[in-house]
DNA sequence: AACTATTTATAAGA
DNA sequence: TTCTTATAAATAGTT
């Protein structure tokens, strides 16, 4: 029952750890569903259970939704930062921890202004692979990504037989969830358990 | 003070449901944070805020390798649903020589044809796109000012501005070939050349 | 940002 | 496993 303050640790008990896994999965997946719900924010989140059983939620049950909205936050994020770098050597950013608003893109002038190569010798040949490195990663992601997307166009039709299978899932599940919270609203409804491990 | 049963609609008040985002979207970093610990879970969470601030967690921090996983265990999950629910588990593309893939063109089931993806993400290509030329942009910035750097620095040494003139040649045929690839990315694969070293 | 009355989540017991 | 229950934690409204 709760005694004292929980643990921080990870749960020695295997037994328990299973039990406290569902619960506490359940809850997550709930309080997922109300922020995305109550505060009109998109949310996705992906559980994988110690056994690797996938457990999931998603706003509009469209977790490739999500993904792809992810990637390009974290791509556009990427590519400022990069591009800080390359535009002001040395610099060392004041403010690197505010969040950054949605992704805008007027950069490419503020990367040929910094190409008149007046100003230049300031970085080391070090700080210079490292950036060329890191420009190679985000160009070879931005490659793959591409990639996948197109082949996505092409060969997606099972993204859409998925999704809609998701959503009777989740649909399902809170039913069921539903249902043993009130004790009985509607028995008739299912003897279909839950596709739970 | 939590007034009778939460609501489960959307919070109308606009100030009130900033609020409640920022304290919501706390708690539930929190607890994604304390199943993946507690419970040894692999658990990635995304969210986006109304404005479109992006909030992450993911274990180990590294939410590329949740959405690897996801897309594993989903597309498994996606192959048996479609054939147990969609399809009868009759004939599932036996014949595409291929991988057991979802299959392609079975246009004589309902499903799919029902389904003929002609909304899919294009503009995304766009925008990958932009951010593809702006990475170029900077990588071929890095490639000048490393160049320049080492001729200022050797002073003149030929051998040494031919290797990075040389180099500099060769990431820039590497990005010609990425370039081309795009355009045709369905018949590169097979028809790989040898042409390199 | 801190407070607080409530509701909600949940660890352990049955 | 599911339910019960005691307690901790989260949080909506307020200050």
């Amino acid at each position: 029952m709760v005694r004292g303050r929980l643990e921080l640790g990870r749960v020695e008990n295997k037994a328990s750890r299973q039990i406290s896994f569902s619960k506490r999965r359940n809850g997550l997946l709930k309080k997922a569903h109300e922020l995305s719900k109550q505060c009109d924010a998109d949310v996705g989140l992906i559980i994988f259970s110690p056994k690797g059983s996938l457990y999931e939620f998603s706003t509009s049950n469209c977790m490739e939704k999500i993904i792809d909205r992810y990637r390009q936050s974290s791509d556009a994020e990427k590519v400022n930062k990069v591009q800080q770098d390359v535009l002001r050597p040395k610099k060392l950013s004041a403010d690197s921890g505010t969040d950054f608003e949605a992704p805008k893109s007027p950069q490419s002038n503020l990367v040929f202004r910094s190409m008149d190569g007046s100003d230049f010798p300031k970085q080391n040949i070090d700080e210079l692979n490292q950036m060329e490195k890191e420009l190679e990663t985000a160009l070879a992601m931005i490659m793959t990504r591409k990639t996948l997307l197109m082949m996505e166009m092409t060969d997606g039709l099972p993204e859409k037989v998925n999704a809609l299978l998701r959503e009777r899932d989740y649909k399902q599940s809170m039913l069921n969830q539903h249902q043993s919270k009130n004790g009985r609203i509607n028995e008739a409804a299912s003897r279909e358990g839950t596709h739970n491990s």
